[in-house]
DNA sequence: ATGTCAACACCCTGTTGA
């Protein structure tokens, strides 16, 4: 089985690219962020074409999220639980039956945080990490498989990024925002691509600006993590950096992890 | 040295949020 987790940069502004991504790359499931849609804007019918089901939590203008999948789960959740004020779209949960039992997979758009001095932006990443532990630690309760997949908006290590030291007073990439992101793993969660392999100058992002990608200057901030019952059938990854070279591409590529049936 | 993009509001270019 295959999962995918990509960050598309809007929806209806990618959706030749959305397509042409799941002809070719096929995943049972896809994770997307920023759908930067409202749920009745979302292209459904050119996805459902492909024999896709399809599961949204949209915003008005910007975060989103969304689960694709050849599957129709079993049970839909929408948003982060913790805050009943929070009215950010940046969560939903799908259940989905497999041969020997279930998947949980999540779909997640972490708060990007900058700027740090912002009285409210940056203590709302924080906060919203604090609920993502709470909810994981709650469902890996279960000793089920489970995937925490999206765009964490956190650079895990210095070899992540291209350059460190530009990073380094920024929310994606502070001391305390990569403590947060190791307490998520030292719950047991496994990041899928470093338990696949421990090559350094792998990015996920690439930014627009200054010719960021034909520099190759990039960030590795989009993550699947696993609960051990994940992790146990933890086949392979992949990042499909080719995306990034394709027209009116996102500046996020797709994250992929293959799972024994 | 600079370099972008998407969506929105309001009307067509500026603002917001990445």
């Amino acid at each position: 089985m295959k999962i995918a987790t990509w960050n598309i940069n809007g929806v209806k502004a990618r959706i030749a690219n959305l397509v042409q991504w799941l002809e070719q790359s096929a995943p049972d499931i896809a994770c997307l962020q920023e759908i930067k849609s409202v749920d009745e804007g979302f292209p459904r019918l050119e996805i459902e074409t492909l024999g896709y089901h399809v599961e949204t939590h949209g915003q008005k203008g910007f975060n989103g999220v969304a689960l694709l999948s050849k599957i129709k789960p079993d049970e839909v959740n929408r948003g982060l639980p913790g805050d009943d004020t929070d009215e950010q779209a940046r969560f939903i949960e799908g259940v989905f039956s497999v041969e020997g039992g279930v998947f949980r997979v999540c779909s997640l758009y972490l708060p990007n945080g900058n700027p740090v001095d912002d009285p409210v932006k940056y203590p709302y990443k924080l906060a919203w990490m604090k609920r993502l532990k709470a909810f994981a630690e709650q469902r890996m309760a279960l000793e089920e498989p489970l995937v925490l997949a999206g765009d964490y908006n956190v650079i895990p290590q210095p070899f992540d990024c291209h350059d460190p030291a530009v990073w380094a007073g920024d929310a994606l990439f502070l001391p305390t925002t990569r403590q947060a992101y190791r307490e998520l793993e030292n719950l047991g969660l496994t990041c899928a691509t470093r338990a696949s392999t421990d090559e350094t100058g792998l990015y996920s992002f690439w930014d627009y600006q200054a010719g960021a990608w034909p520099k190759n200057n990039g960030i590795r901030i989009d993550h699947l993590l696993l609960s051990p019952e994940a992790a146990d059938r933890l086949a392979s990854t992949a990042i499909e950096k080719h995306v990034r070279g394709w027209e009116k591409p996102s500046d996020h590529v797709p994250v992929v992890a293959w799972f024994n049936a």
